[in-house]
DNA sequence: ATTATTCTACGATTATTATCGTAATACAAT
DNA sequence: ATTGTATTACGATAATAATCGTAGAATAAT
């Protein structure tokens, strides 16, 4: 059994990413439109992106119609958690509880939200024993 | 009142920025050393991530000595905190809670933690209203 | 059929980061 | 004083990312 080797998207990367784990697999077309909704970009840029994240292997396509299809190969969860700790390393010095504290305080949670977080923490009083 | 620029450092500057608030103002040998107990690196790599930070303005220096004594600029929570919606940003979408339940999900928490954390959550809860 | 549009492929360029070598200078040791 | 060592300044190079232009092929519109 390998690492799964943990092939760092690059921002760029991530916003595709992120349309694709949104929407499902989608034309190059349809990416760049939404990535377009936030930011000026030129069609290529965005083309030559997710094409380079066909050789990373990030995405797989089918092109067996003209306009290619791409979709995620990588696992949301687990990319997340991969950036997770990395950015828990570097900015928090490791400290997760730091970070919930900081994102907690800094951002809004709606009752459901925070039943979920009430849960997650009894679970993980309760858990070890 | 202007904007506080938020001058994103780089990863090599925020291992350095992270001896720095640990430590305080601190020479370019000793970060150099601390940085090295996690990964090999060169003297004059550090030396000059370190010079560059100073031209961002990220740290000041103190040269009146030879050995120069670097000191952060960059406010820790501040710059945690601006880094974090960044990454919020990019990696999930800005869900907030979707993050904190992941970081909850993959790292232990003390039953300290875990009060300040309910502490949080009661303070939020209640508060809106 | 001709023309216009849409798409992919691919390379070139720019921008940003990271890394380090060399030289000059200050200081310390003898 | 001489020699060795530590430190800074600075520029050069390499590595990585982001951006886009152009060409050609496929399709659509007329």
């Amino acid at each position: 059994m390998s690492k799964p080797k943990s092939t760092k998207p690059t921002e760029a990367e991530l916003e595709v990413l992120q349309v694709l784990w949104k929407n499902g697999p989608s034309t190059v077309r349809f990416v760049h439109e939404k990535i377009s909704e936030k930011k000026e970009i030129g069609y290529t840029t965005t083309l030559k992106i997710m094409q380079n994240m066909l050789d990373k292997v990030l995405v797989n396509r089918n092109d067996s119609t003209r306009t290619h299809v791409y979709a995620a190969i990588a696992n949301e969860e687990a990319t997340q958690k991969d950036l997770l700790n990395r950015f828990l390393d570097s900015t928090f010095g490791g400290s997760a509880m730091k970070l919930v504290m900081q994102a907690l305080g800094n951002h809004k949670a709606s009752h459901e939200e925070i039943s979920k977080i009430r849960e997650l923490l009894k679970e993980k009083e309760g858990g070890s024993k």
